[in-house]
DNA sequence: CAATTCGGGGGG
DNA sequence: CCCACCCCCCGAATTG
């Protein structure tokens, strides 16, 4: 029986608190305390704290070395609540949630704070703690939020969403105080191997002058190669004529211009994105330390605010390096789309295949195609992205016939996607509005009952209906895949932040499908194995009883780039 | 002059 | 070969 406390930021540094009962409502008198870290030290037993925001109390209780087992976002939960309500997009705030619970106007929500790169800690950010709201009024939503999950579609459900996204914050917070080790040298050697030596006064290095006066001395005359017009011009008047210099349509041309081109495309990309002014503004003492967004996109994925931390390119990954005497433990959720397209649709063909830790496509292809893994592969990834063209749609057929139920799952996103209706991942994480709905829009109209796409027939033409619909339904139905994926994420990083909890374990890294902790080597052995369980147990508590297994790949090594 | 859009790359 | 889904980040060009 762990208690449940509230506590909220008091001027200079304290806390105000308060002990909640089983309804939710205040069990005891307001405590004002001149410290916040003393007052959360001092009650280890409190085994969930509800308090506005993770990012704006947690931090300062890292800072004073305090971890907290549970936590209870209310401005996370706020947001979670509004998209199953179909409001997405009002304001999120816990003032803003006040209001509206008494009818008073509702202030906007302060703008995104803009990235702040190389912060040690957000201890001495100048934060803004959004439209203030008193304590009492904090409760208040509080209690107001248990109701309204009460009266979710599934209150369990979306209980459990809820808890989980709050452990996030957490996770997200403590990450971004561990950091990624980051080895500084390391990465200006990538840099001056890939690059060349940088010439002084910051134009381009040595390598990407070279390429470029390749590029020009090709077409004969001077061309900027990372000014796309100029380069269509060139191509034109060497009589190559080009839609856009994208890579895979340059890689038809065979011109002596695109080699040194594609070259040049890739190590400009480097150069700008992750170079040396990257380096200095986001590595300080062997750590990266971007700030983490749980919840960042409409489908609950994180996001990063500044430094690209999900975007590393691989040849950079080298400078992920562990210290001395640790390890870095990748792991990376195996083909984990199709697996929780088999657990949400419950397609009995579809869990017989996610059922076994092998590999997904391999097994697809055995029971379901003539064809090869790889069109196993892509038929599959076409069901869930709404694939309209292109090789993958000749196997979707057999798709259908073989896992009537997943696919129909996902038909049926997209169908309510294309009707303007909302749909939900498995915890109940939901789909924006439609842009209009509500208004006199293409959302209130019924839509064409005669031209399905999704029975099956060739032929099919978009008629009437229009390119954003089916742009919707494309998006709904990769929402209910792919946000029932980050739903299985968070619980099995909070599983994976319990397990490592009595380590010195640090977990540093989270991309979608992908962690990466960072521990002492003798702690490597059982790192893998917290991981391997915590994909097992968030299975279980995500989906009920599945027969679908969620197994990872894991790699024990001391550079990022030699996981995979 | 600042803000926004575009084109192209990186990640899953 | 790509596509289809979700993103971030950059520089240049365009717009207010």
């Amino acid at each position: 029986m762990s208690e449940r406390w509230a506590l909220d930021e008091a001027e200079g540094g304290g806390a105000r608190l308060v002990p909640l009962g089983r309804d939710g409502l205040p069990a005891g008198p307001v405590v004002v305390e001149p410290d916040l870290v003393e007052a959360v030290r001092s009650r280890p037993g409190v085994g969930r704290w509800v308090w506005r925001a993770t990012a704006g109390v947690y931090p300062r209780l890292l800072a004073g070395g305090v971890r907290v087992e549970r936590c209870y976002d209310v401005e996370a939960a706020e947001q979670l609540l509004l998209g199953h309500e179909g409001r997405l997009g009002e304001p999120r705030s816990a003032a803003a949630a006040w209001a509206r619970l008494h009818h008073r106007p509702v202030p906007p929500d302060p703008p995104a704070r803009a990235a702040d790169p190389g912060a040690q800690s957000s201890l001495f950010e100048a934060r803004p703690s959004g439209p203030g709201v008193p304590f009492e009024g904090l409760l208040e939503v509080y209690a107001d939020q248990r109701r309204r999950h009460g009266a979710a579609e599934h209150p369990e459900r979306m209980g459990l969403l809820t808890a989980a996204e709050s452990a996030g914050t957490l996770v997200a917070a403590e990450m971004h105080r561990a950091g990624l080790p980051w080895r500084a040298d390391v990465h200006r050697e990538v840099l001056r191997e890939l690059l060349g030596e940088r010439y002084a006064g910051g134009g381009e290095p040595r390598r990407l002058a070279e390429l470029a006066d390749e590029v020009s001395a090709a077409f004969g005359r001077r061309v900027r190669p990372d000014l796309p017009a100029d380069v269509v011009k060139a191509f034109g008047q060497a009589g190559v004529r080009l839609r856009s210099t994208r890579r895979w349509e340059l890689a038809e041309v065979g011109h002596p211009a695109v080699e040194p081109l594609l070259a040049y495309k890739t190590l400009y990309r480097i150069w700008t994105a992750h170079g040396w002014s990257w380096l200095q503004d986001w590595v300080r003492d062997g750590r990266f330390r971007p700030e983490y967004v749980p919840g960042g996109t409409v489908s609950g994925r994180w996001t990063t605010n500044g430094g690209g931390a999900l975007q590393i390119p691989k040849v950079i990954r080298r400078a992920v390096m562990a210290d001395d005497g640790w390890r870095l433990v990748v792991a990376d959720a195996d083909q984990l789309e199709p697996r929780v397209l088999a657990a949400v649709s419950r397609d009995p063909g579809l869990m017989e295949v996610a059922g076994h830790a092998g590999d997904l496509y391999t097994r697809l292809s055995d029971r379901a195609f003539a064809g090869s893994r790889e069109e196993a592969k892509l038929a599959l990834l076409g069901a869930v992205y709404g694939q309209t063209s292109g090789d993958g749609l000749k196997n979707l057929a057999a798709l259908r016939r073989r896992f009537p139920r997943a696919v129909a799952y996902v038909d049926d996103a997209a169908r309510a996607g294309e009707e303007g209706r909302l749909v939900r991942t498995w915890l109940g994480r939901t789909s924006p509005p439609a842009a209009g709905a509500g208004e006199s829009g293409e959302a209130g109209l019924p839509q064409e009952p005669e031209a399905s796409p999704y029975e099956g027939g060739e032929g099919y033409t978009p008629g009437y209906a229009s390119l954003n619909a089916r742009a919707r339904g494309r998006f709904t139905r990769n929402f209910v895949v792919q946000g029932s994926a980050a739903d299985w994420a968070l619980l099995m990083l909070a599983a994976l932040r319990r397990a490592t909890a009595g380590m010195k374990a640090e977990l540093v890294f989270f991309q979608h499908d992908e962690v990466i902790v960072h521990c002492p080597a003798e702690e490597a052995e059982a790192v893998a194995e917290a991981i391997r369980a915590a994909g097992d147990l968030a299975g279980r508590i995500t989906f009920g009883t599945t027969p679908v297994r969620f197994p990872f790949t894991t790699a024990t090594v001391q550079r990022y780039s030699d996981a995979k």
